[in-house]
DNA sequence: CACAACTATATTGTGCACAATCTATTTGCG
DNA sequence: CGCAAATAGATTGTGCACAATATAGTTGTG
């Protein structure tokens, strides 16, 4: 039987990948939840604050890499609680265009400094930060090309 | 107002390790469908597997970071597969040991493969990995080091 | 202009995550 | 010893994720 130290690493890639995003999603919940907000919840509406106008429910699974049967029940929480608008597309009705609302718009202020306070906690460094962005995203990359 | 670039890519950090983590887990999900098992059940029969005898719930919620609201279910399931038997340690009747079943062990060699068929698939480099879980273990010393 | 194929979103069902709480044990400590 | 505090695990309730399916609307082709 042949070494495969690479085996060996991808055996112990899983479990730290998949035990990081859940920590940060983790302390990102407890600031968030000042304004009974959830982590899913205010990414969406980051993706939304980011678009120059409203987006279709298909545009922010894109953006976040979910689908509707995840988007629709955040996005009418997200609804009840004020922060956005939806409506069909007049134009093709069977997409639903969803808008922040001057509520949404007031949280994007409140949550501002919800990162950095999340970021400065881990005591990451703004190199390790970015040398972790670029990695994650050639996953990212590498996932996107297998479907 | 002060330029804060590490702000604008803590931002863009949280998101990107949020797809990956869902994304790889998701890939690890199709490929154990064939087994009938999910990520995280997979996830604690290796946390078994790498210990040297019976774990109790709260020795795989350390190595998993996760507490016994997540694993006292997905134990019932393992144990309803027959891969794991549970039993109250008469020493401290308070714990309960987990250990593997022999079909337990039989399926560890039935998915020894599954790792290497995932990140093959990613095209993610051999050093790209090492690094990546350089800085994820960094991460998590930091998230472990906060409460 | 039918109408089949396609597309966008919603619904359903299963299985996590996790906070909060509960119950049963065990362990100090006076 | 006796009992409060601590500990381990289970339970409950909410909110994701996601596969599979359903429904409504659109488009291309003959």
């Amino acid at each position: 039987m042949t070494d495969r130290p690479q085996l060996a690493l991808a055996e112990q890639l899983c479990l730290p990948l998949y035990a990081a995003a859940r920590g940060i999603t983790r302390r990102y919940a407890e600031v968030l939840s000042a304004e009974g907000m959830t982590y899913p919840q205010y990414a969406t509406m980051l993706a939304l604050w980011d678009a120059p106008g409203p987006l279709t429910v298909g545009e922010i699974g894109e953006r976040l890499h979910l689908d509707s049967g995840t988007l629709t029940p955040v996005l009418k929480r997200l609804e009840n609680a004020g922060y956005v608008a939806r409506q069909r597309d007049a134009a093709d009705e069977r997409r639903v265009l969803v808008r922040t609302t001057p509520e949404g718009e007031a949280l994007r202020g409140r949550v501002a400094d919800v990162p950095e306070r999340v970021w400065a906690d881990t005591g990451l460094q703004v190199s390790d930060a970015r040398e972790l962005r670029a990695l994650l995203d050639r996953l990212l990359s590498g996932l996107d090309a297998i479907s």
